[in-house]
DNA sequence: TCAAAAGTGTTGGTTCTACACCCATGG
DNA sequence: CCATGGGTGTAGAACCAACACTTTTGA
């Protein structure tokens, strides 16, 4: 087999900036490092490309490894590349975001290894360029949401509208007329009414619902408007 | 200075999708590779990352090389990287999408480089993954620009609403309203009507408009709807 | 003079936002 | 029995899509 030559090879990564929403907080799974260099300081999940495998499955490889959870949502955000972002060896990194129901993964795996859900405002210093990956990686959130609804995939399999609606509230930082959000959202045919009711909250309780799932894949590329136009964000990057 | 050891070494290439409208079609610059393997075959512009520069250096380093062309429009679209995707050597590809006034490519070279614009609906075979990479880019370009006014980095300085229209019905393969399509380009005050005509295609003659570049960027993340909310294509990838 | 493309307004339907009160219940 | 959060309808404004005729002028 003919090789390319001169030309330089180099380590590439894989990072994953994994959201969660627990109620009423975003927040970010961070894992400590465990070898040098930056042993011990929190950063985004990783590892390095192998030989035989594509991204996608690296980034799945990588997140069954650390968290135990496999089949979730995840996509290839942005490849970092700044020739000194890591001081060791010129990497480059390719970031991928995943969102996954705390609760899931909470029953899934428990403290096997150093992973901590960060609160998105209370985050530690990230090493390398994760804090840019973070940045980068919210204001995609926030672009995608207002348009798709993608944020369902943070919901545990029953939800209430108000958790819906305060998960759309504190990725806006704004507040929504429940009416027109209810209006809004049960328009779209996405949602069933369970028979039940969410009690933790409040005394008269809120029913569940839970997603159906062939009307959520269909709907999942239109584009919706849950958020009020003018709550829109400025978009990507 | 230490380095990460048992960890694969890769290439990594850098393709560019270079889109431009010549006023009735899309068109794709492709050149013909110059080395083997697929020697002659058409391919993107591409090359390879340098040890010393980032992706979105090593992207404009090619296009310049190989158009004449610096400060264009251009951004990083998605990373490929199935293992055979180059028969010679394991190499990822990171994707560029570029937006070129086809007219400013024509004045700054002719054919110093082998590169040639191809309508879109008659592309030559592409080699490698170079397929996929125009698909996606394809795809994303209907999705963006339905909702960005990302268009308007195709047009020459000079330019008639009816060429604006042809532009975005080309897109989207469907006929728009000119009243309505009018109405809204101008309401979002981008335009600067200029005071001569383009008699080309009329013998009326159409009056020619430029960009308010200021009010461009400011509107450039704001969410458009040039298109019929039922013409807007399903969404990235 | 006529063919061919440019330019221009209105109306009806839909969608959006703003807004306030009653309900159910656990304590 | 009352405090707390859940649930529901309407009206006015804004926006959107559909629609047809007049203008200009080179050939």
């Amino acid at each position: 087999m003919n090789k390319y030559s001169n030309q330089t090879r180099i380590l590439t990564a894989i990072d994953c900036i994994i959201f969660g929403f627990d109620g009423s907080d975003y927040k970010l799974l961070l894992i400590q490092r465990g070898f040098a260099p930056e042993k011990e300081k929190w950063s985004l999940m990783g590892g390095f490309l192998q030989s035989d495998e594509s991204l996608d499955q690296a980034a799945n490889r990588i997140l069954k490894k650390l968290t135990g959870l496999e089949d979730l949502y995840m996509e290839q955000m942005h490849t970092f590349s700044k020739p000194d972002r890591d001081p060791v060896e010129r990497t480059i990194a390719v970031a991928y975001v995943a969102l996954i129901d705390i609760q899931k993964y909470e029953q899934q795996i428990s403290d096997k290894f150093q992973a901590h859900w960060f609160s998105m405002n209370e985050l530690p210093h990230l090493i390398f360029d994760h804090e840019d990956m973070v940045e980068m990686a919210k204001s995609r959130l926030r672009y995608k949401a207002a348009l798709h609804p993608i944020l369902f995939e943070l919901l545990p399999k029953k939800f209430t509208l108000p958790h819906l609606q305060a998960m759309y509230e504190s990725l806006y930082e704004t507040k929504i007329d429940k009416r027109n959000f209810t209006r809004k959202v049960l328009s779209t045919n996405m949602l069933i009414k369970e028979k039940d009711k969410d009690k933790t909250s409040s005394k008269k309780g809120a029913f569940y619902y839970s997603i159906d799932e062939s009307k959520y894949k269909d709907q999942f590329q239109t584009v919706l408007n849950f958020i009020p136009r003018n709550e829109i964000p400025t978009a990507n990057e």
